[in-house]
DNA sequence: TATGAATGAGACTTCATTCAT
DNA sequence: CATGAATGAAGTCTCATTCAT
């Protein structure tokens, strides 16, 4: 009681996303999810339509969540260098706030299981990401490539470091995590 | 009986990698193997002792096939630009060779029901590139950062674009990946 | 609702042991046992971790209940004579008002299905009789002859004799039962 | 090869009973009883239409070798005491020639899989030795009770002592056998 | 004749979902 | 609202039986 009582819709939410992270939305069953939520099975079907909504809800707000930290004090004006800074900052600064996230997002955007808004709200993320890059081509801060292809080599390096870093595998704090961004930037930008 | 004989076992494996490279290893049912592989439910087991075997019977054959692809001609003496070169190509022919490889290993290298021999077989992979990193590192080559993040930035990215060509996002061909292979380098490259 | 509300997990034991008696264990399947129960297959879960475990809870509770019946006023300081008496009967009383239990325990006691458990139960079952037959052999009641052949032949008798009861080849009332009970006096008393 | 070369169905045979006996019908495979009998699980179904067919061949051949070995020498004319020596002795001779024969077929009387023919001759045999004990009561050798009733008393009562020979619990010579003999005819003699 | 790989029906068991309390 | 017992469809796996060799 320390902290308040959270509804259970967001306990289950809660509970939900770490076990998807660590199990996958098919290693995870509904029982699972109501054991760790401490919330009896029923209680989840009064939130949620079925299994495939929770994973869905959970989807979208995690992604709105990441879309909302990076639109947040975007640096619209600047060079894109920086701009690419506050994106890679912003990245790092959400899965550090919310360690499975990032994870359960990646691991899970591709799925038969997502709705089409699903999905949608994933490519309209990528696809901000890729006007980012686009408009750095144009102006010859970033290389010339085909769009996509730059953005799988950064958002693969991003999120691999970040699995990393949730795994323990590195450490996520500042000097190594500001280099990194540099490695990333190295990747991609013109000369 | 046209086409060859292809033994039962090597097209109950054949199936077995597309379903779950598709849909993941809880996504994939024994049925759905069987009809995929044009046997019977029965015949799978013959050939495994249950479905946790098989995915790590798979787990491995790829992995050790990614090796071997990577070990031909390993040019030991060259410099590690040049091994880096090797490795890049080495992991973009072995998914050009085998679609759905690549993708099955990593997205199953970190599941729970991977034994300790199928773990332990991913693990010396990377340790093999790691020690390439190292090496180049010491030869400063490569820029002084922890070999793992390191690691983690080279390896996200070449298998997220190699998810994407397998995905018809980008194109798999010549010219774009030797680009891509400059860009994966300028991430780690020192200075 | 008209007759009580036994609880479903009586309401499986009860089908399980008719069923277990008259068709094995292997003989009978769960969703037989569901379907005598009138409750869904996947009920039997929820009280049963599984199908051995299901039976060797029925062997406990039966064997249990038949060493009840047995302590129920035993007559201590009797005669050894008396003693028997007072164990034919209760066996008898017992097979009178649990149709299928001594069936069902007698053969099932030698199954290897039967946990660690299961089988020290039923060795102190034959144990406290055994102990019974040497107080006898001891007195001069019962003949001198190795204990165990002694048991074999008065338990091999009475069960048996209650299997044709339960049969319905011959009738379980008082007058012949007091005569089998001589019978198998005659067979173990001493001269 | 020392001991020539029996034709594989009696190779089956010998392989089926010792698995019947120890594990019942249902918790014996076909493969099973292939492997022991070191015959290929096809070959079984060359001399046996089906499982079932088996066993009740196996069931019918065991009972009538028993059946023979209690006709073989049969006293006829010989006083109910002496025939009761001879039937005991039969049984008890039958049981050590062939140690898992008679469990097989008291474990096995009962179950359902078993064809009508399979069933009269076990009948037939019973009904043998009910003549016996109704001219023992007629001559007033043998206690008047229901017939079926002291078969029950005899017949429980031998089976269990030789279950017990076969699993070791007690010795199988002639000392104890004889007085076990003696005590069995106890239980129903007149008087 | 003998084999054992192959099959698929059916066994045991799990789990998403419902509903009486 | 919340629960968790109950359900049965569907999953994993076994095994009696067939059949090409």
């Amino acid at each position: 009681m320390t902290d308040a009582k959270k509804s259970k819709r967001q306990d289950i939410l809660d509970a939900a996303i770490v076990l998807f992270a660590e199990r996958g939305y098919n290693g995870t069953t509904v029982p699972m999810i109501a054991d760790a939520a401490k919330v009896g099975a029923g209680t989840i079907y009064r939130y949620f339509d079925h299994k495939e909504n929770l994973v869905n809800v959970l989807f979208q707000e995690k992604l709105n969540a990441l879309f909302e930290q990076l639109l947040k004090d975007y640096p619209t004006d600047a060079s894109i260098r920086e701009q690419f800074h506050h994106i890679f900052e912003s990245i790092h600064h959400f899965a550090m706030g919310d360690t499975h996230a990032l994870h359960f997002i990646d691991s899970h955007c591709n799925e038969m299981f997502l709705t089409e808004e699903s999905q949608e709200l994933f490519d309209s993320f990528i696809e901000y990401i890729s006007n980012v890059v686009r408009v750095g081509q144009e102006r010859g801060e970033i290389i010339v490539l085909q769009t996509e292809a730059l953005i799988g080599v950064v958002y693969g390096a991003i999120v691999q470091i970040l699995k990393m870093v949730r795994a323990g595998t590195i450490d996520g704090s500042s000097p190594l995590m500001d280099n990194l961004e540099e490695c990333c930037w190295n990747a991609i930008k013109a000369n």
